[in-house]
DNA sequence: TACCTTTGCTTGCGATTTGCAAGTGCAAAG
DNA sequence: CTTTGCACTTGCAAATCGCAAGCAAAGGTA
């Protein structure tokens, strides 16, 4: 079991204990927004994370509550994991990054989802929270 | 100057690159939240920060125009750092850490601050900011 | 049956980052 | 002219990261 130390009792400081990476959000977002589920998956994004990173990260989201991970439907030979409750309750975060970095920093994002986000912010985690659950029932 | 290296065009990838480590959010909560803004105030908070590390982080905060530095008002010996407008911006993002932590994990946090945000989170956020603009102004 | 591929890790190791303690420089106060 | 407060800087050991290679089991192919 992976365990984290706290380094105090404010929820700021106690959140980025869990999240305060620069890979962790993006392992979440690779399943909210591209909908990826595998190890391999996870390996194939942009930012190439080196493979002891990954497992080593998958180890703490799955020991914190955030993913589940279970034998693909497809391959007894492969995982599939899925984000929990908790980890769909991070959406709103991410949401926000992709705000802050489109409007701050020199980046490309996809311009309807974009638009969707400013347009609302409420609506539009709803949406991508519930495309997640349904894609866990698969 | 100190430059960050961008690992992909991704907004949530690119935000990350800037504000995804432990640290961070922090000196940023400290600022809104808490009314800091000076070097000696940072190094108090609960957490304890390391000297370098502090130092570091508010060099990369002003590198990247989260914060301003300058001279304080009452001594001339003192730095005061406040945030800009693209520092201000993060504060939604700390306003879902402070709702995230509070829901998933075992924290502290001020309950008036906490219906507060749960009330209406774009009103809350916008007074924080307002508040914090009006503290540059001092 | 024997071989090859895919998938999900684990290991080794050099480089970087972190955390702790101590020290430095400089302006203002006494 | 010494002391104090503030903002760093430095040294160093420990931890973490990133890259490359290796490994084991499931499953497909011949």
């Amino acid at each position: 079991m992976k365990e984290l130390k706290q380094r105090s009792t404010c929820p700021v400081s106690t959140s980025l204990d869990v999240l305060g990476d620069k890979w962790t959000l993006l392992l979440i977002r690779d399943i909210v927004f591209v909908g990826k589920s595998t190890y391999g998956q996870f390996l194939q994004s942009e930012e190439k994370i080196a493979t002891n990173i990954l497992a080593d990260r998958l180890a703490v989201l799955e020991a914190q509550g955030l993913i589940t991970k279970a034998v693909a439907a497809d391959k007894k030979s492969k995982f599939t994991y899925r984000l929990t409750e908790k980890g769909l309750d991070t959406v709103p975060l991410i949401v926000e990054l992709v705000l802050w970095g489109a409007k701050h920093c020199p980046t490309i994002a996809d311009p309807s989802l974009l638009a969707e986000l400013q347009a609302s912010k409420d609506t539009a985690v709803e949406k991508y929270q519930r495309l997640a659950r349904e894609k866990a029932l698969e």
